[in-house]
DNA sequence: TTCATAGTTCGACCGTAACCGAAGCATCCC
DNA sequence: GGGATGCTTCGGTTACGGTCGAACTATGAA
């Protein structure tokens, strides 16, 4: 028997609350210094640092070193995907945690997947580039269209530099409060730089959720269009 | 903060070698009584069914009673999804089960993923069917067409039945062995048990392993057979 | 009824891992 | 240099959870 992958030392990892919560802590996108991470976990220094060590062995985050900071983050979009993948697991078995104060409905609405747009306006963007044939969803990949390309330059966004790379440019993420799929890859990235580099919305502190200006929003809307319900 | 599904429950529970090892062990689609997953966890009864009545609880697993055994099963759809998941996470990471016998070419030509087919065989199957315009990818779900139910019903598939159920019809899932999408969903299911009935394949003991004969393999990679590489 | 098999519950044992205080590095600032 | 900040390492405590033996329940067979 003993066949395939060790799935436990992951489940391990993931099973710990402390750890947990910097994992979603980092789902925020930002990097984090121990000391954030600790203080989100709710746990002492010493402890925290215990708990990165191990994550960082398990490839879940990695560090950088900037003076005398050390500065955490997700290992790579892998991780932040399978992350959004079990909350939508979790929140399919009801298992919210205990202490979630009001029901969040801004972060339904809008929030931030590690690096790109997830809740009902990324669904939504995802929705519209589609109807709009910006992307086609090919086998089960999404692959941007010709015209799509030019759409996304016309927007400012540096194409070139992001398929030289060697990350997807567009991958699906399973988004956990709407049960459909949103943008992720480095397309999806790029984007929500561009809305926050435009000013269109803002990052909250400490939190996933994405705040658009009234302008911003009128913009994004406008921008990503809902094709009527069929 | 503490925003968003609690993520450490599922990763706890994952986490455990011996509940992953039964978890892996259910991932053959079979229903399996405790003995039998207290040996494939190499722990006794009563360990056994601590665990069980925990995974249980988590919505990972259920029971059902017949005479004096008690079958249990993956909980759903969703669980076999997660831990396929899980599973291509692991392998990226490199994180194999010590006791990998071989190296096991025959799990990854064609295996049981909880109900449908996976491995290269799996994945080669759902591509012939998009080339062949059986199935669509819209969005990001998959769809079966006109053109592809009449082929589905030709092989003796009773689509009418498939689709009273509330399960979806076609679902993707990610295959940690070739990185890929296979064939899920109830069409998934009632193909292999087809190929089963057929007498094309059969499932060997203890095993995940899908071993067809060489008649029904041929028929099989008739049937599905892959476009020229473009 | 009696015996055997399948499984759960209880209790006790034990190991591991989470946790924190204190000390030790490293980096930056004055 | 001296002092402050950020983080790691060490050591020791504690508690939780996995484990199994033994006893108990339930179903089936003789």
């Amino acid at each position: 028997m003993k066949e395939g992958p060790d799935i436990a030392q992951i489940g391990a990892l993931i099973g710990d609350p402390a750890r947990a919560n910097m994992l979603t802590a980092l789902m925020s996108g930002r990097a984090l210094t121990a000391t954030e991470l600790a203080g989100a976990a709710g746990i002492t220094l010493q402890t925290a640092s215990s708990h990165l060590s191990k994550l960082e062995a398990g490839k879940l985050v990695r560090q950088r070193k900037l003076g005398r900071h050390r500065y955490f983050s997700l290992f790579d979009d892998d991780v932040g995907l399978l992350l959004e993948n079990l909350m939508g697991f979790a929140a399919s078995r009801g298992l919210l945690r205990q202490r979630l104060g009001p029901k969040d409905p801004s972060l339904r609405k809008a929030r931030i997947c590690y690096n790109h747009l997830a809740g009902d306006y990324g669904v939504r963007m995802l929705d519209s580039m589609i109807a709009e044939e910006i992307i086609e969803s090919r086998e089960d990949e999404l692959v941007l269209t010709d015209s799509g390309s030019m759409r996304m330059t016309g927007l400012g966004i540096d194409l070139e530099s992001l398929t030289k790379r060697r990350r997807p440019l567009c991958r699906t993420c399973l988004d956990w409060s709407e049960r459909r799929s949103h943008l992720a890859g480095s397309l999806g990235e790029a984007l929500l730089s561009l809305f926050l580099d435009k000013g269109w919305a803002k990052r909250e502190a400490e939190s996933r959720r994405i705040a658009f200006t009234r302008s911003g929003e009128r913009t994004f809307l406008d921008l990503f269009a809902v094709p009527p319900a069929t």
